[in-house]
DNA sequence: CCTGCCCTCACCATTTTTGGGGAGGGGAAA
DNA sequence: TTTCCCCTCCCCAAAAATGGTGAGGGCAGG
């Protein structure tokens, strides 16, 4: 376990980060500090945008960039449909694409020992934090046991500081629907047409039609779908 | 700083709770330990099922529920839309209906006093834990100072633990959409029709329809919105 | 090698949604 | 008190989505 004061040095330095460019520099420090191979940060926006920073090589970057690998990696892959932090032995690495990717990651210099923590935002935002060592699986174990929670926590903090950075990433000031509105486009969500939304909710077809209307326009939307996927990315409706 | 070793035991504590009662029991030891006023676990799931435990009064959580509480609880709707742990005073109180619910919340036993740490899952699952003391600013602010990231901690072992008894929530088997599939599920969100989705994939109207179909058919869904959303609550498009 | 899934293309009739107009009563905030 | 937003109701024509059926080539895993 990493002595408490050592942690929060860390936490400390994350903190006292001003620039964006300085995450880099506290990834470095952080890889330094737990003595393993690598640290990532990596961001993927509800638009598709993605950021990341961390020790990886600058050609491992390119080439996982250039090849779109955000759509195979396992470990992306993985963590989106996971609670919790992971170690990278319990994803799945059947495929033979997963195994051809793992391969090539290796041989650009990633170690074969992964973490990582999965972070989630109101609006669909996802990050990833990841500690990335070589090392056999017992001395990977043992380092998980003792530093998994440090890990959890430095995961979290360097993840809100690289939102301070990019105050885009922040939800939009969230333009709030009425309760009717919110009746109306969750049923809409559920797949059940006017005739039906209006009927459940006791109200002409007509005035449903306002109220979708309505969200419709205050969501900036251009029709019904786009309407329903934004309220639900904004977490105004919940499906 | 609560010590490292009293952080440990409480962690072990909730790793060897094993029974969803016993989180019960948990939450009580966790504020016996912190001696803060309470704490309270809130689970909201994607399918609108709701879970909690805490030690707040029977009579306030029975109120809670009947009153639907839910939709105006500024601690809900505030950290919905929220990132990070945050301290209640920064939430936005000014609605009359969020001063009225406070208000009442403090007769019923709630103090003052609140931090929560919100959790999130891959299928917009949405947990939120809470530590509420009653006590003046300062005394807060500086517990907050010194036991914050332990609650984050907590509170994010708490939610696995939870997690644990109840694998209802867990994810589907995510019955996955081809590359296609998801591209057109993802235009389609993003409101275009689909003479402009089709157009934007260089393929016929025609063939997209077939995704869309097929998309539809593997999720289960009554209608393209449908399909939309369930395809976004669980995780396979991104918007 | 066979099976299953993915990608691509086509038609027709029917149902559903959309766009744009107008109108009145009620409640809460400024 | 006045203003703004919310809830409710109505018509019509044009545009878009849906349901059902069919077909061929390609690639990967059992």
């Amino acid at each position: 376990m990493v002595k408490r004061a050592r942690l929060e040095n860390i936490l400390e330095d994350l903190d006292s980060t001003t620039k964006l460019e300085g995450l880099q520099s506290a990834t470095v420090a952080l890889r330094d500090l737990y003595q393993i191979h690598h640290i990532v940060y990596h961001w993927v926006d509800s638009a598709g945008d993605q950021y990341g920073c961390g020790t990886y090589s600058d050609a491992w970057r390119q080439r996982y960039l250039e090849q779109n690998y955000l759509r195979i990696d396992p470990v992306i892959q993985g963590c989106y449909q996971r609670f919790h932090p992971v170690d990278w032995k319990r994803l799945d690495w059947s495929s033979k694409a997963a195994r051809a990717f793992l391969s090539e990651a290796i041989a650009y210099g990633v170690g074969n020992q992964g973490y990582s923590v999965p972070i989630r935002g109101p609006n669909g935002q996802f990050a990833l934090f990841t500690s990335n060592h070589d090392c056999d699986d017992a001395y990977w174990n043992q380092f998980i046991e003792t530093h998994g929670r440090d890990l959890i926590l430095i995961g979290h903090y360097f993840n809100r500081k690289a939102l301070e950075f990019e105050p885009v990433r922040q939800p939009e000031p969230a333009q709030s629907l009425s309760p009717r509105e919110v009746d109306a486009m969750t049923l809409i969500a559920l797949g059940y047409n006017r005739a039906q939304v209006a009927n459940s909710l006791s109200i002409s077809e007509h005035t449903l039609r306002v109220y979708i209307e309505s969200a419709r326009f205050k969501l900036g939307a251009l029709n019904t779908t786009h309407a329903v996927a934004r309220a639900m990315s904004r977490g105004l409706i919940v499906v």
